[in-house]
RNA sequence: GGGCCGGUAGAUCAGUGGGAGAUCGCCCGCCUUGCACGCGGGAGGUCGCGGGUUCAAGUCCCGCCCGGUCCA
């Protein structure tokens, strides 16, 4: 074990190469760091920031190369010296649970090469690895190209195995040195390599970063350490983990003033067409873009401190920086944005508000904000087409996928727009509502408004500026936004698991015979132990659960006993336990173990149906209906895949029909063991449907011209097998990802049944056959309509008939006029009818009815005229109840309120006019 | 996975425990050569679903469904 500072010291980094070359130690006078150069007066690293660039506008290179040409003359350096050209692999890192998106070249090769897990594709290799990183989104643009989201990182890799050592440090820099020596001319003196350490990825090493007229061209990493808190431990794999900047090597020999004008150069006059926005002039571009070197991706420089910084030492004010350059600034931001979509919608990535999908939401929107700060808000889709004929000749993947992309983008792009309409009448209601409150905008509005509605605090500032309210951002708005997301931490629940590991670990690894022998249901199996109520055989045909399959039941007899086996486990060691119920065996003798063939046969349908749903979603919704989980279950399975919307009765409809035809083709399903790089090869990435796959060998289920998945299951020999696919339902279980529940087989038969009696038992009901059934409901339910509206105009026509009735015989307290009544039935609805056309009449009066069938209901109202006088429509109804039953309460106007028993017309009279002159009494006028 | 906001007429949304509303759209009529505007009238609602509290729930509480959004 060795620490961080222990790399530090130059025997890390002192080479025979250097000393042959003549190359000095000397440290940076401006970031104090160590570099190497021939040049003994240099006291500058040369790299940014500590240096402008002093390529731009010049011809230095031996070699002028767009992308293309810069990763040919790479690929085929590296070839010729002996390393075998590998394929790039998908900048979606599906293989990997630790992150979303391939960030660099030895990305493809983690964790299973560099743990020695599996063997690399070849040894050593070359690859140019299309990489996104977003740590630095916000300042693309900024540095004229030297950061983008999305780049090509040739990666020269050698693995080094204790007992085979391929290369090392000396022929990594040396093979570097040749490299831009010979292919692109670059004198000694202006070569200079940076000591440095790189970690990442829970690896570190030390690293040479190679620097040349002030442009950092390759990272030479020497990854031989495994991070454990602050120490370093030794691995048995050393890795050269080479990153040559295609872009920036491309960038370095055409000397244009930004990245961008050397990957995208000759796409600009179709540019200009789209996005309206003058060329600036050459000469200032090259005035201006040596000094962005100065510029650095950190929250310590803002972007305002940035600008200031470039102003000054290049002398242009900031003015003419703010017109010519930002604009221009924008224009490169989205045209890397815009490929970073492309390529990642183009692996089929949904935009949703987790994972990668929210990372691909964030680049859409982000772009979408800047194209309408150039006024071309609806241009998105335009730029990700021109990204696709730019880069198709190289990545055919993007061309076949044309449409997909177009449609995914273009469907984002309009639930954001919702999203913001949507925000902003809001945002601009709320404000109106403040603005007669308050002169201040209350400071967790603006962190409501981002948290609730998705709305940047600029873009709220925005909108209360056009209807003049003032609002300022606070500097620490994220933390704002953090601090409403504190919470627990949760808690694993793996813990049992683990300490089952711990019991067993003396234990061998149990002989799957499940794999051995997938048809049969019996066996024979020595007991090697007992852990509490788990027992543990030499071999097994109990499948554990594993892979979304639910495991086997069964029994295990011996002599005259036998248990149930109630679920087999599968532990990280290989040991399955089988839990039993009923007694343990005694360790060391035979027993026949038993499956549940029924259970067995159920759950070998479903996981061949999901694998056969899959492929019916993948060629009904797309090639993005990846899969997002999966389980099966004796009675049904469910599969969720990724979509940007929700499934239609017809998409619905069209898989079903396909996924069927697929069993009634009987089509072989094989099952084959293989490479895992052989495998890759053949079937692609679409193997890893179900997650990471951590082993050399990998198990692949294939139905063929079908699909192909890394699967460790039990499968049905044939698809005809499965019987019948039913689904049963779909549910939305989250943005971007639709859940099928199906049934296979017998299994589906249930649910069918029960459909039948549903229907049958319904049309019974409404005396109508199953066929009749929908057109009975429409029907019965009209009627219903047309009943509500008789019963309306019926009780419009009692209640005015009562009104005229009751308005004969009012009774009279001081100038009061009382309507009282027991209505014999009658809803709320039929009382105030009544009472409004009582109420017609002038004078001060009130109303009190009971009404109602069940429960004798109480309405109190009382005019304006009464209530002057005292008449308390609410306080009336609370004491009729004291005096009768029930309770009531309400306002002077209206009082209502539950009578527990009924009470006759006389009676309520009599109550009414007693409580009348109380209160009357109490306010004479 | 967790947090927050929301779901009321075809659309956009008000709604304070006590009678379901506004605007636009739709239909009819008036005005007009016609259209638009204007005027008058009308149709259109299981207030997402299910429980609970209450004399009384669109409104308060709980669960579910659906949508939005932020964080990991």
């Amino acid at each position: 074990m060795v620490t961080f500072d222990k790399l530090r010291g130059p025997e890390t980094y002192s080479l025979e190469f250097f000393r042959e070359r003549g190359y000095v130690r000397k440290k940076c006078r401006i970031c104090g760091e160590y570099f190497w150069t021939v040049n003994p007066d240099r006291d500058i690293c040369g790299e940014s920031p500590c240096e402008e660039y002093k390529f731009v506008g010049k011809n230095l290179a031996r070699k002028q190369v767009d992308v293309k040409g810069s990763r040919e003359l790479f690929l085929r350096f590296f070839e010729r010296r002996g390393h075998q050209v590998i394929k790039p692999y998908p900048v979606v890192a599906r293989w990997r649970t630790d992150m979303f998106l391939t960030d660099a070249s030895i990305v493809d090769f983690q964790p299973f090469v560099t743990s020695g897990i599996a063997p690399p594709p070849a040894n050593p290799l070359v690859i140019s690895q299309p990489c996104i990183r977003l740590v630095d989104v916000d300042k693309v643009g900024l540095t004229f190209g030297r950061h983008l989201t999305i780049f090509e990182m040739g990666g020269a890799h050698a693995f080094n195995y204790p007992d085979r050592e391929v290369y090392w440090k000396e022929d990594t820099v040396r093979y570097y040195h040749e490299y831009v020596r010979e292919e692109f001319g670059i004198p000694e003196e202006e070569i200079i390599y940076k000591e440095s350490i790189w970690s990442g990825g829970g690896n570190a090493g030390p690293c040479f970063e190679t620097i040349s007229y002030g442009l950092e061209l390759a990272t030479l990493v020497f990854m031989q350490y495994k991070t454990l808190d602050s120490w370093l431990v030794e691995l048995p794999i050393r890795t050269v983990d080479t990153g040559y900047g295609i872009e920036r090597f491309a960038w370095f020999s055409q000397g244009t003033p930004s990245c961008f004008d050397a990957i995208y150069g000759r796409l600009y006059p179709k540019l200009e067409k789209i996005l309206e926005v003058p060329k600036p002039d050459r000469k200032l571009l090259e005035a201006y873009s040596p000094y962005t070197a100065l510029v650095v991706p950190k929250a310590s420089q803002t972007i305002h401190d940035a600008r200031r910084i470039v102003s000054e030492r290049s002398g242009i004010p900031l003015e003419v920086i703010e017109k010519e350059i930002v604009p221009l600034e924008r224009v490169y931001a989205l045209l890397d944005y815009s490929k970073s979509i492309t390529f990642i919608i183009g692996e089929g990535v949904v935009p949703s508000n987790v994972k990668v999908g929210y990372l691909a939401r964030l680049l859409i929107r982000k772009a979408c904000r800047l194209l309408e700060l150039l006024n071309s808000g609806d241009k998105l889709i335009e730029l990700v087409d021109l990204q696709i004929d730019h880069w198709g000749g190289d990545f055919p993947h993007l061309v076949e996928a044309r449409d997909e992309i177009v449609e995914i983008v273009e469907s984002e792009i309009r639930k954001f727009r919702e999203t913001i309409q949507r925000g902003a009448s809001y945002v601009e209601k709320e404000l109106n509502q403040l603005k007669n409150k308050t002169d201040t905008v209350p400071p967790d509005f603006l962190v409501r408004m981002y948290d609730e509605k998705g709305l940047t605090p600029d873009f709220v500032k925005q909108i209360a500026e056009k209807i003049n309210v003032k609002l300022s951002i606070p500097e620490n708005f994220y933390e704002l936004v953090a601090s409403r997301h504190l919470r627990a931490v949760e808690t694993s629940t793996q813990d049992w698991i683990k300490i089952l590991e711990e019991k067993v670990k003396n234990h061998p690894a149990t002989r799957k015979l499940y794999y051995e022998k997938p048809t049969e249901f019996s066996f024979k199996a020595r007991v090697l132990g007992v852990v509490d109520d788990y027992v543990i055989l030499d071999q097994t045909l109990f499948y554990p659960t594993s892979g979304g399959q639910a495991s086997d039941k069964g029994f295990l007899r011996w002599g005259e006993s036998e248990a149930r086996v109630e679920e087999a486990v599968l532990l990280g060691g290989g040991v399955i336990l089988h839990k039993v119920q009923g007694g343990t065996p005694p360790v060391g003798i035979d027993v026949i173990g038993e499956l549940d063939r029924d259970r067995r046969l159920r759950l070998m349908r479903h996981h061949t149906a999901t694998h056969i749903v899959l492929g019916a979603a993948r060629r009904v919704l797309g090639k993005h209906a990846w899969q997002a989980g999966a389980e099966k279950e004796p009675d049904k399975a469910r599969l969720d895949v990724y979509h940007h919307k929700r499934l239609s009765r017809e998409d619905l409809n069209k898989i079903e029909n396909l996924a069927n035809d697929v069993v009634a083709s009987r089509l072989p399903v094989i099952v084959k063991w293989m490479d895992r790089n052989e495998a890759e090869r053949i079937y692609g990435f679409t193997l890893y449907q179900g997650g990471e796959v951590p082993s050399a060998i990998i198990r692949v289920v294939e139905i063929p011209g079908w699909d192909a998945e890394a699967c460790g299951g039990i499968h049905c020999e044939n698809t005809e097998d499965v019987g019948i696919i039913k689904i049963l339902r779909t549910e939305r279980i989250q943005e971007g990802v639709e859940r099928f529940i199906f049934s296979a087989g017998v299994s589906a038969l249930p649910y069918l049944q029960e459909n039948d009696r549903i229907i049958y038992e319904a049309s019974l009901t409404l005396k109508s056959s199953p066929q009749d059934l929908l057109e009975k409901v429409r029907e019965q339910l009209e009627e219903v309509k047309e009943f509500r509206k008789k019963i309306h105009s019926l009780s419009k026509i009692i209640a005015d008939y009562r009104a005229r009735e009751l308005s004969s015989r009012p009774l009279r307290i001081r100038g009061v006029e009382a309507y009282v009544a027991r209505e014999v039935g009658g809803d709320k609805e039929y009382a105030f009818m009544i009472s409004d056309k009582l109420m017609e009449k002038a004078g001060p009066k009130c109303i009190v009815l009971v009404y109602g069938f069940e429960r004798p209901n109480l309405l109190v109202v009382s005019n304006e005229e009464a209530q002057s006088q005292g008449v308390h429509a609410g306080k009336m109804a609370e004491e009729l109840t004291l005096k009768l039953s029930g309770r009531a309460g309400g306002q002077p106007r209206i009082g209502q309120g539950t009578l527990d028993r009924d009470v006759d017309e006389e009676a309520l009279r009599l109550v009414v006019g007693e409580i009348l002159s109380h209160m009357l009494g109490e306010q004479p006028t």
